[in-house]
DNA sequence: CGTTAGCACTCATCGGCGTCGAGTGCTAAC
DNA sequence: GTTAGCACTCGACGCCGATGAGTGCTAACG
C-alpha cells in the first residue's frame, strides 16, 4: 500500500514527533541522515501521506505530525523494537527476584516500576477472582452485636467485611456455621459460593442450627458484592503534567477524573482493542478508546494469566505521542516475566 | 489592637476575595452596604492594614488581598460560623445513621462527603492502632512454601500479609504455634505484641515446638511495620483544578507529587497547628504547613477520638483563599458527630 | 478632627500592527 | 525522478497606545 520510502519517511516523521513533540518539517527529516533525499522530495512524499491520511498539518505553514491512523500503521508496521537498556533489564529482573510475596503485591510493583521506567501512567487491574477458590472462612465477633467477616482464597487473596450479627444468636451457633461453611464449602470457586450456598448447607442448616435464614442471610451479605470487587492501582500519575500536551488544566481535569472512577477504569482498561501481533499486548490509540476522556492518549496494555486463564491486565497511560517502541518493549518483557511468575505461583 | 472599623473592613475584604477570587478595591467593598463609609475613609484604612500586615498587594494599581496574618486574624477573631444549609445537615446525618460498618469505612465516607460538600480535597488519616489490641491470629498455609498470616484487631480492622514458610515445618506444628499466640496474646496492644512475643511464649515454645527460632523469627515479620501502617484515604483530588489559585501546572505538580506520597503526607496532616478554640479543629494557612509543597494552601483538620485517645485526622486542603466559615462550621460537626460514633463503636 | 470629593498618577490588560522565520507548494531546471 | 529556487502563508513575538480599575494625596466640608 505505501511505497518503501513513504514508509522511511512515515517512521522518521513519527520519530521526530515523538521525541520532539512538535511538527515536523521536511528540511529536519532530510538532515537527519537516515532519509538521503532532498527536503522538496519529501515535501512531495508528505503531501501524498497527509492525502492517504497518515499524517495531518495543524496549519498551513507548519510540520506535520501523524494522524491516529499513522500512529496506528507505525505501531503495526514500523516500530523497530529495539533492546531494552540494561537499567531496564535490571530493574524488571529484581522485581521478579524477590522473596515470595503476595500476587497484588507484585502486581501493584511491577506497575509502579513500569510507570517509573517510562514516565508515564501505570493503571493495574488485580487479579479478578475468576477461579479462585475458597480456601477459608472465619466470622469473629467483635462485640455482641457486631463480628468480622474473613475470607481467605487459595491465592492468598484476603477479604474482609464488617457485619451485624442477627440478635439472640449465641457463639456457638456462629462457631457450629463457620464450621459448617469450612467443611462443605472450602474448594468451591468464589463465584459459584453464593450459588452453593443453599444447595450444600441448607439442609444441615435448618437440622442443627436455630435462626437459621437469619444465618443464611447474614453470611450472603457477606459473600455480595466481593465477586465484582477489582483492586485498581495507579502509579505516577503526575507524570501526566510533564507532558507538553497537558500543559492545559482542563484536559487533566477529564482525565484525572476518570483516573479517580475506578468503574470506569476498570471498563476502559478492559475494552478490547487493537493487538500487536500476538504477544497480548493490545495498543489503543487516541479514539480507538471507549472513553472520551482519552482521546488523544493511548493506551498500552498486557494482561497477565495463568492456565490460559486471565487475569489481570497493566496498561500505560501516555499521550498518543507514546514511546510506543521502548513501551512495547518493556510491556513484552514484562508480560512474560508475570506469566512465568504466576506458572510458579499458582503451581 | 485593630479598631472596629478595621476589622469591619478586614472581614469585608477577606470576605469578598474568598468569593471572587480577585484583589477588592477601596470602591466595591464601600458599595457592598455594610459597611458605610466613602471610598476614600476605607482607602486609608486599608493602607493603615497594608502597613500593620493583613493585608498586601500585588502590584500598585490594584486591590488588597489578605496577606496569610490577615487570614490568621480573620480566622481567630472575625470569621462568623452561620449555621449549615440543609442539605449539609442531611448529608452529614445520613452518613451516620448507616448500619453498622467498619471505622475505616466511615471515615473514608466521612472525608469523601466533605470533599463533595466543599469542592476541596480531603485527606483522611485511617485510625492507628494505638490502643487496639490483639483480637486474632491466624496463619493459613497456601501450599508447602507459602502461607497467609492473618492479624485481626479488637476494632475489626484485619491486616494480612503472605509469608514464605521455613523448610521443614509441619502443619501441625504451625497450629500449635497459632494457638499459642491466640491464648498467650489476645488482648495485647498492638504495639507491645512484638516486646510480648518473647516474654510470654519464648519458653513454651522452645519447650514444645520443634524449629522454635524459625517460627518466632517468622511470625516477627509478620508482625513488623504494621504498627507504622495507617491508611490515607484522598478524595475529591480534582476538586483542586478548579480553584482558579492552581491553573497553573505546575503548582499543582508539586501538590499532587504530595498527595502521592504517603509517608509525606501523613506527617503534613498530623503536624501540630493553630487550634481553633478549643474544639480539636486545626487551621493551618500558608507557610503555617510543614511542607513547602502547600505553602499557599490551607489545611483544616479534624481528629476523632476514643476515651481522649487520638485515632486520626480527616483534613481538608484548599487554597488560602478557602471558605473558612463554611469548612471550619461542617469540621466541627462531623469531629462531634464522629466523636458519638466511636464512642458507640468502641463502646 | 474625622470624613469625603476631586484629581493626578500607576500599571496590568487587551487589541492592533509590523516583523520574523519556519515551512509549504509549485515550477522549472538538472 | 529528483532537486534548487522562489513566492506565499501563517503563527509567534514584541511593541505600541488606549482603557480602566484602583490608588494616594490634598483640600474642602460638617
Amino acid at each position: 500500500m505505501l511505497t518503501e520510502r513513504q514508509r522511511l519517511i512515515l517512521t522518521a516523521i513519527v520519530d521526530d514527533y515523538i521525541s520532539s513533540a512538535e511538527p515536523v518539517g521536511s528540511r529536519s527529516i532530510s538532515k537527519r541522515g537516515d532519509v538521503g533525499y532532498s527536503p522538496a522530495t519529501i515535501r512531495n512524499e508528505m503531501a501524498d501521506l497527509e492525502e492517504l491520511g497518515f499524517l495531518e498539518q495543524p496549519h498551513t505553514s507548519a510540520g506535520r505530525i501523524p494522524s491516529h491512523k499513522g500512529y496506528r500503521y507505525y505501531v503495526d508496521h514500523l516500530v523497530r523494537l529495539d533492546d531494552l537498556s540494561k537499567e531496564e533489564v535490571h530493574r524488571l529482573k529484581s522485581m521478579f527476584a524477590e522473596k515470595i510475596t503476595a500476587m497484588e503485591q507484585v502486581v501493584q510493583h511491577t506497575a509502579s516500576t513500569l510507570a517509573q521506567l517510562t514516565n508515564y501512567t501505570s493503571i493495574a487491574l488485580g487479579p479478578g477472582m475468576f477461579d479462585t477458590t475458597l480456601r477459608h472462612f472465619q466470622l469473629l465477633p467483635l462485640n455482641e452485636d457486631t463480628a468480622v467477616a474473613i475470607i481467605v482464597t487459595n491465592t492468598g487473596h484476603v477479604e474482609n467485611k464488617t457485619v451485624a450479627i442477627p440478635p439472640g444468636i449465641s457463639t456457638s451457633e456462629l462457631d457450629k456455621v463457620v464450621n459448617l461453611l469450612n467443611t462443605k464449602l472450602a474448594g468451591v470457586p468464589l463465584i459459584k459460593l453464593r450459588s452453593q450456598l443453599y444447595k450444600e448447607i441448607g439442609d444441615e442448616m435448618n437440622k442443627y442450627v436455630s435462626h437459621a435464614q437469619e444465618m443464611i442471610s447474614l453470611v450472603e451479605t457477606v459473600l455480595s458484592g466481593d465477586e465484582a470487587h477489582r483492586e485498581v492501582y495507579l502509579s505516577g500519575t503526575t507524570n501526566m503534567l510533564n507532558q507538553p500536551e497537558f500543559k492545559d488544566v482542563d484536559r487533566i481535569k477529564t482525565i484525572w477524573e476518570l483516573l479517580e472512577e475506578t468503574p470506569a477504569l476498570i471498563k476502559v482498561i478492559g475494552a478490547p482493542g487493537g493487538e500487536e501481533q500476538g504477544t497480548g499486548i493490545q495498543v489503543r490509540i487516541g479514539q480507538e478508546n471507549t472513553h472520551a476522556a482519552i482521546s488523544n492518549c493511548s493506551l498500552i496494555t498486557a494482561t497477565y494469566s495463568v492456565h490460559g486463564q486471565n487475569l489481570g491486565t497493566i496498561g500505560l497511560l501516555g499521550p498518543t505521542r507514546m514511546e510506543y517502541a521502548k513501551v512495547i518493549n518493556l510491556m513484552q518483557q514484562v508480560s512474560q516475566q508475570l506469566a512465568v511468575f504466576m506458572e510458579r505461583y499458582h503451581k
